[in-house]
DNA sequence: GGACCACTTTAGAATTATTCTAAATCTTGA
DNA sequence: TCAAGATTTAGAATAATTCTAAAGTGGTCC
């Protein structure tokens, strides 16, 4: 059995992606990388315009397209704060998300292994916590 | 000291929206009815319909503007989940939202007094849980 | 007992966010 | 090589929200 040292980003896309019946092209690939190079939370719009720097001929519906496949396959998640443009996170580690509402900087924070109780009968498959406040350096500047 | 029974709703919104510099106006009791009247956490656009029935005038802008009002006072919060349109909520009380996947429902789910242990400064003001799974009736038809 | 001022509402236009459509392109397996 | 299915594309369409300017409302200070 050939030892597979650790998986290349593209094996893993591949892989999640076709787990879901989906495969890896480059417009996904491409999109993968904007969320990965910068975990700023950017919305669709941002996506779009990043993704356009190195692939200029990319369409908007693509993006979105290509978010929701990743989303499906388990690649990324979407991030919903307030009104407004849904945002995305390459981030699946267990998490919840802080935003600051002064400096409007969405943070990634860990959270305990989700011992949320429900009411008898409720199937949880996905927690999205969002948490509104301010962060320590906004805090401290009063 | 004259003793007094319990607050009367009106009451209530007057004071809540007065702690924020705002009135209480026909518009914003009506918008306040409504969502009292049927939890099923509406979107802005299911509360203008409600709305218009005993309002008829009433207006798009002004639901908004109503509901912004009563959230910005504590008398309602908002529900984001996923894309698409926001949802609102007149229970005050500390919970958290269960989306059933299945049939769309919004289910408001009592959560433990938050412990939630965030990283050293940062100062949350306000909790927004979604979940997302299946609800008793979804899960057991399978 | 009206003038004033700040707050609100209104209709509709404008903007923003997302989805849809139909045609062109690409992939893959037979 | 072909056909079927998946994907991308531009642009139109729809949905969600915000903006704008004008008109309405209410309380208060002479």
């Amino acid at each position: 059995m050939k030892p597979r040292s650790h998986h290349s980003e593209e094996q893993h896309l591949t892989e999640s992606l076709g787990a879901t019946g989906l495969r890896l092209t480059p417009q996904r690939q491409q999109v993968y990388d904007v969320l990965v190079q910068k975990r700023d939370h950017p919305t669709a719009e941002e996506v779009f315009i990043r993704a356009k720097k190195a692939m200029p001929d990319i369409s908007h519906a693509t993006v979105y397209n290509c978010l929701d496949a990743l989303v499906k396959s388990g690649l990324a998640r979407q991030v919903t704060l307030d009104r407004g443009a849904t945002r995305y996170c390459p981030n699946m580690h267990e998490h919840g998300h802080f935003h600051c509402d002064t400096c409007q900087t969405v943070f990634d924070v860990d959270l305990p292994a989700q011992a949320m109780p429900l009411p008898k009968g409720f199937a949880a498959e996905h927690f999205d916590i969002a948490i509104h406040g301010k962060c320590p350096d906004c805090a401290q500047k009063k």
